[in-house]
DNA sequence: CGTTTCAATATGTATATACATAATCGCCGT
DNA sequence: ACGGCGATTATGTATATACATATTGAAACG
């Protein structure tokens, strides 16, 4: 017979995230050693009760992230680690000015209060609609611009902003005071300054920028997505590593 | 009629591949653009001839690796920052490059043993003066440069180095299979090409780049200072935190 | 006019199947 | 004892199919 059982239906994640995370956890926990010989897809197709599809796409995911290797004839096993994880502080901009020995101020440029739109939501990573803040301003190392920072704010997140007009305060500041984060993503890249950067900024169109964007979360509710803009002189990131175990 | 005909068959790679490298070239290439929706899955599926399964692993991969972003009775659609979605690890550029679909080659373009000067004890840490491998090769994808890696060896700490030509592996693979490291520093700015660097990396003398430069240690000894630059089209970092206690 | 409902559509995830390919094991003949 | 060769086995990659789910756009409704 051709039907097919759907089998998902539990309230977590699919059988494929379970499977990966399963054998991700045995292998960083220590469980399997590096060299240990792990279940063949028959085996885990037989404990997970499911098709060796299934489990094959889970197992070359894991060989494509480095954390096993597989061998035909032989099967698959747990590759010698590699180390992560790091440690980059959130960075406030008044204190790095100030541990420059420059006067900080900060500046509004705008502020708007509109409903999300689908950018909105990709960068939130917000599933539904819902009004949001969104603020664009300039952060002063004496007399010169010395990052632009432009946020958006979830307003179903942190309702208390809508009153605020953060014309004096940056946004970072008030926030931290109010909502609890849980977690933060950062995204960094270089981007060559476009018109409207170049002009906030004062600097050259096209002249090269570092750009640092932060996703935060509070208990699952995204909160705030904030993109910072450094010319390339006046800021280089820092972070120390030490090895995840052996 | 069941059978299954078995298309692959060509010299090259699978046809899982030559689709990833395919979208990741027209994507690296700036060919499509950020925002731009890419064909549908059965439209590849015809321009392929493939099934939808295929188009649809290599597509969740992309997206995986951060290029592409997947809606729902949307479409799929290039992502706005180029990125790929390795944590900001030890990273190692071969897997980044194939995580892409792309082939991975390295070339070295210099290699130098002379005394450190000033500026090499700076960028090292080192106190004393002393001898050193000054090497700089090219890691690229496809056809592509994709990073630029200019290196320093302290060869009073990895006295083995001396012998090594790193003409076909690349110096931050060898070192992590002899050198256990203990500590690193990275810095991380952006920066306009020089000459040089354009000329390297094929890009416009001027245009924005991501520098990571990377200082190590192996019980308190310095053991390498390497710097990547990479066009800033083609990386973004990503790092994520959680706060230490509260 | 706004809202609710519903069908259409594209992706997400699973199944069963088929055949290719590489590596290993064991048999066999010299 | 040794070298070669074929059978076995585990993974690699593809197909066709089935149904779930999210989102959009249009029609129906109050």
């Amino acid at each position: 017979m051709s039907t097919v059982e759907t089998v998902d239906a539990d309230g977590g994640g699919s059988l494929h995230q379970r499977i990966l995370s399963d054998i991700s956890e045995k292998i960083l926990s220590g469980a399997w050693a590096p060299g240990h010989r792990i279940p063949f897809e028959h085996e885990l197709t037989t404990e997970y009760n499911c098709s060796r599809m299934t489990v094959n796409k889970a197992l070359s995911q894991l060989a494509k992230a480095g954390l096993i290797e597989r061998r035909r004839r032989s099967g698959s096993f747990v590759r010698q680690p590699r180390s992560q994880a790091a440690v980059l502080e959130l960075h406030d901009i008044r204190i790095e000015v100030e541990a420059l020995g420059l006067a900080y101020h900060y500046e509004r440029l705008k502020r708007l209060k509109r409903r999300s739109n689908a950018e909105d939501r990709a960068l939130l990573g917000l599933s539904a609609a819902g009004s949001l803040l969104w603020i664009e301003g300039l952060h002063f190392a004496g007399e010169r611009p010395f990052a632009l920072e432009q946020r958006l704010i979830n307003l179903s997140a942190v309702p208390e902003a809508r009153d605020e007009e953060f014309s004096e305060i940056a946004a970072g500041p008030w926030l931290i005071g109010r909502v609890p984060w849980s977690e933060a993503e950062h995204r960094i890249r270089a981007m060559a300054a476009d018109e409207s950067v170049a002009d906030a900024l004062d600097i050259d169109p096209g002249a090269p920028c570092l750009v640092v964007e932060r996703r935060t979360w509070s208990a699952e509710h995204p909160v705030t997505h904030v993109r910072f803009v450094y010319p390339a002189e006046s800021h280089t990131l820092v972070a120390r590593f030490t090895p995840s175990q052996g």
